[in-house]
RNA sequence: GGCGCCAUAGCCAAGUGGUAAGGCAGAGCUCUGCAAAAGCUCGAUUCCCCAGUUCAAAUCUGGGUGGCGCCUCCA
C-alpha cells in the first residue's frame, strides 16, 4: 500500500519499521463537544487502521486524550482550556474531562470507528512529562523563564521541516512578540509555572505547574511506542505548530528520526467557508441526528471524499449522502441469498479494483465507486454479497445489517387514518384514499403501497 | 508581508499524459388505480481563462483570474 507522507510531500510505499505497525494519533482536547469536522479526522484515522488490517498488519495504536495543558492561546500565556471550561461550568476539570471524553467515545462507536489499542490520558503521565522536560533542560535545548520552561527552537536545526515554513520569513508578518523572555518567537512552553488560582497543578523541579500542550504527545508516544514508530496522524492544522514542536522535542532527545510517516486529514468546510463556533456552523453528530441523519450517513459522506481534500459540508450534500447510502444499502441487501448465476470474473475484477483504490493512499471515494458497480450488478448473488461485505470490512458502513424501513410509531388517530385508507382502497374509493394519504403527508408521514401491503415512513 | 491548497455537469466528488468513476438532483420509459418506492435509459464532445511542450493534456510548463486555508486556538 502507498500513503502520502507530509514530511516528504509524496506518496510513499508503506514499509513498517517492525512487524507490528505502531501508530500515534492526536486525540481530542476534552473541554467541549467534538464537532463533525473533528469526527472527519477520526473517520480518516479509522480508515487508515482498516486498510492496514486489510493488508494483514497487526497494529499498536495509541491515541491520547488531552485533559490538561492545552492553552486557549498559543502565546504561551493563555489559560488552560480545561481550567477555563471548569471555571465557566463550575465543575472540576476532571468532571469536565470525564464528561466530554465519554461523549467522544460514544461518537466514535456510533461512527464505527475502532477504539485504538491504547487510550492514554495526559494527566496520568505528568511524572514522565517532567522527566522528559528535565532531560531537555539537561541537554541544553530548553531554558527557564519567570513563567515556565521553554524549548529553544534555535537549538534544533530541523525546526520547520514538516511545515516547511521559513521562520525568518514568518517573522516579517504581523506576529506580536508578547513574551520578551523567549529567545526566539518559535520557542514554546514545555512546562508552565502555575499561579495559585490555577486549578490543575503539580509539583515539579520548577515549583507548582502544569505541562505544555506539545509535551504530552512526545512523552506518551515514546512510553508506549518506543523511540521510533511508523505513523503519526492528526489534522492539517497541527502541522505548523503542534507536530513541528513534537518533532523538535522528541528528536532533540532521541537524536534520530522519530516518526517515519506523518499523515494529516484535511478540514471540513461548511458552505464553502471555515467551520467555527462563532458562525454557529460547528455541528455535532447529535445535530445531524436531530435532522434525521444517522452517524453512518455521515461516515458515508466523509468516505465519499478523499481525506486529503477539503470536504464541503452543506445540508444538501448531507441529504444526498443519506439517500445515496440508503439506496446502496438496499442494493447490497438485494444480493443476500441471491441465487442468480453471477459473473465471478467481473465481480472479482471490481473487488480487485476496490482493493487497489484503498491501497493507493486510502482512496475511499474511488473505492466507493467500485462498490456501487458491484452492488448494481444485475445478477443477484450471494457470491457478490460476500465480496461486498469483505469490502465493507474496510469502509465499515454497516452494510451487513438488514436495512430497516424507517417506520414511525403511529399515534392512535393516525393509526385510524391508515386503517381507513386501507378500507377505502379495498373499496376502490380512490378519492378518499388519496385524500387520507395527503393528510398523512401533511403530518410528515409518507405512505407507500408495496407488494407486501401498505408501508409508511417519516418524510 | 510570507507559505500553501484548490478550481471537473445544478450539487457532492474521483480521475495527475492516452481520449471524463460513482452518487444526489433532473428528464424519459416500465410497473403500480393515481402516486410513492423500485428497475431501465439519458446527462460534461469536455474538465476556470490564455499560451506552450507532446503523436496525445482535465492531467506537464508558464502567465492570468477566482475561491479557500495557514502564519493567533482549532481536526
Amino acid at each position: 500500500m502507498r500513503v502520502y507522507n507530509t514530511l516528504s510531500r509524496e506518496k510513499e510505499e508503506f514499509q513498517p519499521l517492525e512487524d507490528i505497525v505502531r501508530i500515534y494519533s492526536c486525540g481530542p482536547t476534552v473541554y467541549q463537544y467534538a464537532h463533525i469536522g473533528n469526527m472527519r479526522t477520526y473517520v480518516f484515522m479509522d480508515l487508515l487502521r482498516k486498510v492496514l488490517q486489510f493488508n494483514n498488519y497487526n497494529l499498536k495504536h495509541v491515541m491520547n486524550i488531552t485533559d490538561v495543558g492545552h492553552l486557549v492561546s498559543d502565546m504561551d500565556d493563555g489559560e488552560d482550556k480545561l481550567n477555563k471550561s471548569a471555571r465557566l461550568q463550575q465543575k472540576s476539570p476532571y468532571e469536565i474531562a470525564k464528561f466530554y471524553t465519554e461523549v467522544f467515545m460514544s461518537d466514535l462507536q456510533a461512527l464505527h470507528i475502532q477504539t485504538p489499542e491504547i487510550i492514554v490520558y495526559a494527566t496520568d503521565h505528568i511524572t514522565e512529562m517532567i522527566a522528559f522536560v528535565e532531560d531537555l533542560v539537561n541537554r541544553g535545548v530548553a531554558y527557564e523563564t519567570s513563567d515556565g520552561i521553554y524549548f529553544d527552537s534555535a537549538k534544533f536545526e530541523g525546526y520547520g521541516k514538516l511545515s516547511r515554513l521559513d521562520l525568518e520569513e514568518q517573522q516579517a508578518g504581523a506576529r506580536v512578540a508578547v513574551n520578551t523572555e523567549k529567545h526566539n518567537p518559535a520557542d514554546f512552553a514545555l512546562w508552565k509555572k502555575a499561579p495559585p488560582e490555577h486549578i490543575m497543578q503539580w509539583p515539579s523541579p520548577w515549583g507548582q505547574g502544569f505541562p505544555g500542550w506539545h509535551i504530552e504527545c512526545s512523552t506518551m508516544a515514546e512510553k508506549y511506542l518506543g523511540d521510533a514508530f511508523d505513523i503519526h496522524t492528526g489534522g492539517v492544522d497541527h502541522i505548523p505548530v503542534h507536530h513541528e514542536n513534537e518533532i523538535a522535542q522528541s528528536e532533540s532527545r532521541l537524536g534520530h528520526q522519530w516518526v517515519k510517516y506523518w499523515m494529516h486529514g484535511e478540514f471540513m468546510m461548511v458552505n464553502g467557508g471555515k467551520m467555527s463556533k462563532s458562525l454557529g456552523n460547528a455541528y455535532r453528530l447529535a445535530d445531524l441526528q436531530e435532522r434525521g441523519f444517522s452517524p453512518l450517513h455521515f461516515r458515508y459522506f466523509c468516505l465519499n471524499a478523499h481525506y486529503r481534500n477539503k470536504l464541503n459540508f452543506t445540508w444538501d450534500a448531507m441529504a444526498g449522502a443519506k439517500t445515496s447510502y440508503d439506496r446502496l444499502h438496499a442494493a447490497v441487501f438485494a444480493h443476500k441469498n441471491g441465487t442468480d448465476e453471477a459473473c465471478h470474473t467481473e465481480a472479482d475484477l471490481l473487488r480487485t479494483q476496490f482493493a487497489e483504490a484503498v491501497n493507493d493512499d486510502l482512496n475511499a471515494p474511488k473505492a466507493l465507486g467500485f462498490l456501487w458497480n458491484m452492488a448494481r450488478l444485475p445478477a443477484k448473488s450471494q457470491y457478490i454479497y460476500d465480496l461486498i461485505l469483505a469490502c465493507d470490512s474496510i469502509l465499515s458502513l454497516g452494510l451487513e445489517a438488514t436495512p430497516v424501513v424507517e417506520t414511525v410509531s403511529l399515534e392512535a388517530d393516525v393509526e385510524a387514518m391508515v386503517e381507513a385508507r386501507r378500507v377505502a382502497r379495498a373499496n376502490k374509493d380512490w378519492a378518499a384514499s388519496d385524500r387520507i394519504r395527503d393528510e398523512l403527508k401533511a403530518q410528515g408521514i409518507l405512505i407507500e403501497d408495496t407488494a407486501q401491503g401498505m408501508k409508511w415512513r417519516k418524510a
